[in-house]
DNA sequence: TTTTTTTTTGACCTTACATCA
DNA sequence: GTTGATGTAAGGTCAAAAAAA
């Protein structure tokens, strides 16, 4: 039985580092992958299979190119509008069927073993999703190059590292997309706050005014001052306060608003 | 332990865009 | 400059598998 989750899972944060720096159609004739070559015998368990694999993959950079990119590799390339994929009409689910057989296949798994189940959706092991996150950190796009070496290192189709990191592109940007919104809803929170604290601030004052005597023994209940070049309005000189968040009333209250909110949160976009 | 629900993720489709001959 | 072929990014979707309840 192959259960092999672990928590790969995408993680994002508020302040992380920009550290990020795509055939001819599935041949599916072509059904020796290179893991097959490699081990050949027919009757292997699929786990003896994935833990010579693991083995051999010790040490290799999945961003060189190896020595040889073999001819069938090169033409196994595909674009997901690659002229069969999208043309030929191809039903979704022979299609799928077809690539099972092959994935199993370059996993080390016999037909004859898989018999009738042989629809089984791939799951890559935690090796290969290891390496490819890896290989995600350096870069999230990948040549054709990189690519099909990232796939030959890990026994994969081109095909299927590319659907990967089209996956893992959208997945990181979906959930930067969350996080982004959820800073958005907490400022957004603080300006409600702090708007309510100044209106009320303001009809103290006003109220204030209408009784001069005491208006004037009142020292100011808010110490502003204000930048000459940026004509923002920065902290008083005793302020200890810092950021949005809601303070007492009679202290100063300020916000120091950078031009690109993101700035010093957020990774910077592109 | 079994069943149901939710989440994860591999794969695909479509559209838009860029590049090249 | 135009056109067709090709490749990729991005957004959306489906569904199998795994995890959680």
């Amino acid at each position: 039985m192959m259960v092999e989750k672990e928590d790969l899972g995408l993680s994002l944060s508020l302040s992380f580092p920009e550290n990020n720096k795509k055939s001819s159609p599935f041949n599916l004739m072509h059904k020796n992958s290179w893991t097959d070559s490699l081990f050949p015998s027919s009757d292997r368990s699929s786990e003896t299979c994935r833990v010579e694999t693991r083995t051999f993959l010790k040490g290799i950079d999945v961003n060189r190119l190896p020595e040889t990119a073999d001819a069938d590799e090169e033409a196994g390339v595909s674009s997901p509008n690659s002229t069969i994929s999208s043309v030929s009409g191809n039903k979704r689910s022979e299609r799928e069927a077809n690539n099972c057989e092959e994935n199993e296949t370059s996993r080390g798994i016999s037909d004859e073993e898989d018999g009738e189940t042989s629809k089984k959706k791939l799951r890559l092991s935690k090796d290969q999703s290891a390496i490819l996150e890896e290989s995600f950190k350096e870069h999230n796009t990948l040549n054709p190059k990189q690519k099909l070496a990232l796939a030959k290192s890990l026994g994969l189709r081109p095909r299927q590292v590319e659907v990967w990191f089209q996956n893992r592109r959208a997945r990181t940007k979906l959930k930067q997309t969350e996080v982004d919104c959820e800073f958005l809803k907490r400022w957004y929170e603080n300006l409600t706050e702090e708007n309510r604290r100044l209106h009320k601030e303001v009809q103290e004052l006003r109220a204030l005014k209408l009784s001069p005597q005491l208006y004037m023994q009142m020292t100011p209940p808010t110490t502003l001052t204000m930048c000459p070049s940026c004509e923002r309005v920065g902290p008083p000189p005793n302020s200890s306060s810092s950021g949005p968040t809601p303070t007492p009333m009679g202290q100063a209250q300020t916000r120091p608003m950078p031009f690109n909110i993101w700035a010093n949160t957020l990774h910077p976009r592109s």
